[in-house]
DNA sequence: TTTGATCGGTAATTGGGATTTTCACAAGAT
DNA sequence: ATCTTGTGAAAATCCCAATTACCGATCAAA
């Protein structure tokens, strides 16, 4: 059944194709757009016939399912790291490494974000759940800084879940302006905006 | 040529079709998804032909792209008005009572944030088009106000383009969020939570 | 009341694209 | 050497929904 070829075991064929495709997909559903984009074109762009391709993913939805998790999980992942590098810096540190590791990480390549915050938004209900999850992974995320502060006496004693949430949009807002705004807009006072207004949210009285 | 039936006269059963599809359409994309939603489908609910159809609009998204533009034009109109009855009063008052009036207004009906935030993203390049002039727009009124305020001394004089985008994307955010979120937010919480960021952000030094 | 134009709904038509299947071949395995 | 199985290209099928064409119904004017 499964039998080596060219040297090579089925396994990491398999692998490769699913990594071409995800590849032409990420280029193809920001170019051309998901809804326009056709199976063959992806096909053909990934050097992969049809039949691989339904061997690999149920639907071209899955596909896109499959970068808006990856993109998401890649960025939390950088955060996640980046966080335990300062440890037991002051809450504030924190807030402006958190958020420059993301903004940094997003905006290596604008097919991420336009992916994440145009392509992959009203899709399909699953979609939408994942889309929930993720804010809610984010939000989370900024809610335990925001703790993290409050308890260090440099911001008030509340609950800021909203908070964190109106954020996480102020980052999809600013990021989906990014990628589309001519001229582009310098990734550096993108980033500190969302830093001086993070800052702002979560020290007012 | 022209002639009346019923009564009627054709121009007003045009209007009168139209507004039909453009009721039954904010009903149908934003249960079944725009994605999904066939334009047979459409005209049953509207009870209308296909044929009045394409008399009325060249496509499905035409319909949408008229939505979305309506939703605004509403939210717009009534915050313009509304900043008119307190012409005079300080600016911060004028910026709580913005978000006031724009939430109000968005909330009344959860599926208008739901088409506005969710059906009519990424769905073609003329509806983003569509989309960035309207951020640009409620951004701009953001800015105004800003600074009206730096100029009465309430707030430091600088640059509040970025702040603003950001804030326009924060209100996307929490209102997309409120339209899908199980159990529901309440409004007021999610009006008071933009009305506190906006004036953090704004006051910031 | 007859006539003729306009309307509206239903019923084809068409076209595009997703999914499946076939086929021929290449490359191990025995 | 022969058999088996994985593989890619392309054709065939199928399905579905947008668009159009037709026909009976409707109403106003003569």
């Amino acid at each position: 059944m499964a039998r080596t070829y060219g040297g090579v075991p089925p396994e990491q064929r398999r692998a490769e194709r699913r990594e071409r495709l995800l590849t032409a997909a990420l280029e193809l559903f920001t170019s051309t757009g998901f809804r326009q984009a056709k199976i063959t074109q992806l096909c053909t762009r990934a050097g992969v016939s049809t039949r691989n391709f339904y061997e690999e993913f149920g639907s071209k939805e899955e596909v896109l399912r499959t970068l808006h998790d990856r993109i998401n999980s890649l960025a939390l992942t950088h955060v996640s790291a980046a966080l335990e590098e300062v440890r037991d810096a002051d809450a504030m540190t924190r807030i402006a490494k958190l958020l420059d590791v993301f903004v940094a990480t997003v905006t290596i390549d604008p097919r991420m974000p336009r992916l994440n915050y145009v392509e992959a938004v009203g899709v399909s209900p699953e979609l939408e759940e994942q889309h929930q999850v993720w804010v809610d992974r984010w939000a989370t995320f900024i809610e335990t800084e925001a703790r993290r502060a409050a308890e260090a006496g440099v911001a008030p004693n509340r609950d800021y879940r909203l908070t964190a949430i109106a954020l996480v949009g102020a980052a999809t807002g600013l990021l989906r302006e990014w990628q589309a705004h001519e001229p582009p807009l310098p990734v550096e006072d993108v980033g500190a905006e969302l830093r001086a207004l993070m800052l702002a949210a979560i020290t007012r009285p």
